[in-house]
DNA sequence: CACATTTGACCGCT
DNA sequence: AGCGGTCAAATGTG
């Protein structure tokens, strides 16, 4: 409703990139030469939107944040961006590709599924500090909010980031993916009538390299406010493309 | 035996 | 005071 303009037009026509890129992945599969193309447009398209949300002065939706900042405040250990990518994969499950180590659940208030956190299984041998939070969504229990913060330095993730040209695991973002035959690594819902745990945590090999994913469904959730902690600050996003 | 996961408690921040 | 996040100890599995 303020001026969101700028930033709801690159959406739109991101959103029609999708549209258009769901449509070619959709009818050929064997063929991602176009889509990839597309893709690309998309993420510029993406990347642009976020800076526009990101940018000082910027009265978007998230603007708030960055003249949220209060002196002293450091926001520069963890960068959040707010990308939404529901990725419907059955084949591809939430595995990354790295070794991620749970090391803790919580029940998240208004939330009707706990919240599980991740580590990564480097972070005593190389110091990687990168986390990874695996919520369901509330109303899409199909649903997986994955969101990736921290860098990571293992050698893992920079041998799988210097073999594979997209960025799948980005450094930094939210990322909803959905994963409606695959569960993730560990996580036990009150009631599933899915795949429960026991996920051997595949290693690399089901991420396909090449094929990659691309199934950009959905809106844009910039975590709209609403009191359910709608606090995001983004100093820094990184997008590789 | 080692590693990963699980659960509870503690801490920090809003 | 409440919520979110992390750590630590215990347990289970491979």
């Amino acid at each position: 409703m303020e001026g969101e303009t700028t930033l709801a037009t690159e959406l739109d026509g991101l959103l029609a990139m999708a549209r258009e890129l769901e449509a070619r992945v959709d009818g050929d599969q064997g063929a991602p030469g176009a889509a990839r193309e597309l893709c690309a447009e998309l993420a510029a398209s993406v990347h642009r939107a976020v800076r526009l949300a990101g940018s000082e002065g910027n009265a978007g939706g998230r603007a708030s944040v960055n003249g949220r900042l209060r002196s002293g405040r450091k926001a520069a250990a963890a960068a959040r961006a707010q990308v939404r990518v529901a990725s419907m994969q059955d084949l591809g499950p939430l595995d990354d590709g790295l070794s991620w180590r749970k090391y803790g659940q919580k029940d998240i208030l208004g939330a009707p599924y706990p919240r599980a956190y991740f580590r990564c299984t480097h972070r005593h041998s190389q110091g990687c500090q990168a986390t990874k939070q695996v919520q369901r969504a509330a109303a899409d229990p199909l649903l997986f909010d994955v969101v990736y913060h921290g860098a990571h330095t293992c050698a893992q993730a920079t041998a799988l980031l210097a073999g594979t040209e997209q960025q799948p695991p980005a450094p930094f973002g939210q990322e909803q993916q959905s994963s409606p035959a695959a569960a993730p690594e560990g996580m036990q819902w009150p009631e599933e009538p899915f795949t429960p745990p026991s996920f051997p945590s595949s290693p690399a090999g089901c991420y396909t390299p090449g094929n990659s994913w691309c199934q950009l469904a959905g809106n844009y959730g910039y975590a709209a406010g609403g009191g359910l902690g709608a606090d995001m600050e983004f100093d820094e996003l990184f997008w590789n493309m």
